[in-house]
DNA sequence: ACCTGAACACCGTTCAAGT
DNA sequence: ACCTGAACACCGTTCAAGT
């Protein structure tokens, strides 16, 4: 923390405060994220941040085109199925890396370069597989739905490692043990057993979906719904 | 605004504090919800608030318990599609009437009543159903996980209606039909179409999860998975 | 028992300067 | 051109009182 205070002393760029704030929101989460601690981040007094991002909000944005521009885009040289599992797969890395992210990868009304191209090359990957437009929005709505929600889940389980994650269920399930007795057998008899990885729901849930996608593209390259 | 400021003259109590936190953030978002607003608006001097809640942090627990108590649990008296059914598309409404909810619905180390009794109904569903432990995790996971997503994205969504929404998909397709083709595409041949509401990939990405898990616990009631 | 005023250590942001 | 100090209108929260 104190060893960046002041130390580049080349002019400030926008590119320097966006990524300082993702850095310093990947540490202390983004609710304490404040352009104070930031500039005290990249060596900077607050004010300096006004000369090169409009407000907190522009900020946000940067931060948000970022994680975005992190993600790996489908390949164009492999079939959809395999396309969307390598970026489905960096996307959720690149979201377990930036935990405050996910809330905020839909919400913008000024989306970056970044984002476009990103939206751009899924929607690309659907259309060039042979997907109608309206096969093309469902398989992206739950596909991304479930990333983005697997990612709120990943995102409150203990930092990393079983110890502090045993001791939370266990206090839990003490508690529980007479008035929900589903919850505490779950706990007890699978979350808290030797080789339970709730990051292997991941592969399960992935593989269902594309599963299903596969299944209802198969029927006939066009998806049947009430108009 | 000002019709309830010091109406109630009954003494406060925390249910009436979580209860104007939840429609107050329903009203202005959950960023600018502060206590000195909320004292206000229940018709309270800010310091007041303090004598019934420890801080902040135990009033955002309250309202994600009362978003909870007003999920339908899962019918016991049908089959787990059914009942799981039930309670998806009320948690939908529950959550898209709660657009701040999603991101925090996961997040509580002190869940309240309503948090476990609602999963432990779900549980139970599954449970009662013959799933196994290891299945009931899987369907659990996939299935919240493209709740949360769904409710995430439907937030963003401009207030209600159609007029909005078509002016920014404008805008933005204007800038983007040199770079980002397929965005193009899709924006105007499929989203701005007159008969599109995002709302209908609900049904269809619930389906098709609903179909697959299905699928799976059919193929003899126990999952296979890399232990 | 229940409520509150004053105060403290913070925020984001504006404005008028400094080099 | 690039940076900054002082100030303003806010925050959450503590503490010592008021009825």
């Amino acid at each position: 923390m104190s060893a960046r205070h002041g130390r580049d002393r080349r002019p400030l760029t926008t590119e320097r405060v966006i990524h300082g704030a993702v850095s310093l929101a990947d540490e202390i989460g983004i609710s304490a994220l404040t352009i104070r601690k930031l500039a005290d981040a990249i060596g900077v007094k607050p004010m300096t941040i006004y000369h090169h991002v409009a407000n907190k909000e522009a900020i946000i944005d940067g931060m948000v085109n970022q994680v975005f521009s992190e993600i790996d885009l489908p390949p164009t040289d492999v079939d959809w199925r395999s396309a969307m599992l390598v970026r489905s797969h960096s996307m959720r890395q690149v979201l377990a890396k930036h935990p405050w992210a996910s809330p905020l990868m839909e919400s913008r009304t000024t989306p970056g370069a970044a984002i476009l191209r990103h939206h751009d090359a899924v929607l690309g990957c659907f259309r060039t597989a042979g997907f109608s437009l309206e096969a093309t929005a469902h398989a992206y709505a739950i596909i991304d739905a479930f990333l983005y929600g697997f990612a709120l889940q990943e995102a409150t389980l203990p930092a990393t490692g079983g110890p502090t994650m045993a001791e939370i269920a266990t206090q839990i399930a003490r508690q529980m043990s007479d008035g929900y007795p589903h919850l505490a057998e779950f706990t007890t008899g699978h979350v808290l057993q030797p080789g339970y990885d709730f990051g292997n729901e991941f592969h399960f849930g992935l593989d269902l979906i594309l599963d299903g996608i596969e299944r209802t593209t198969e029927l006939g390259r066009s998806v049947a719904s009430t108009a």
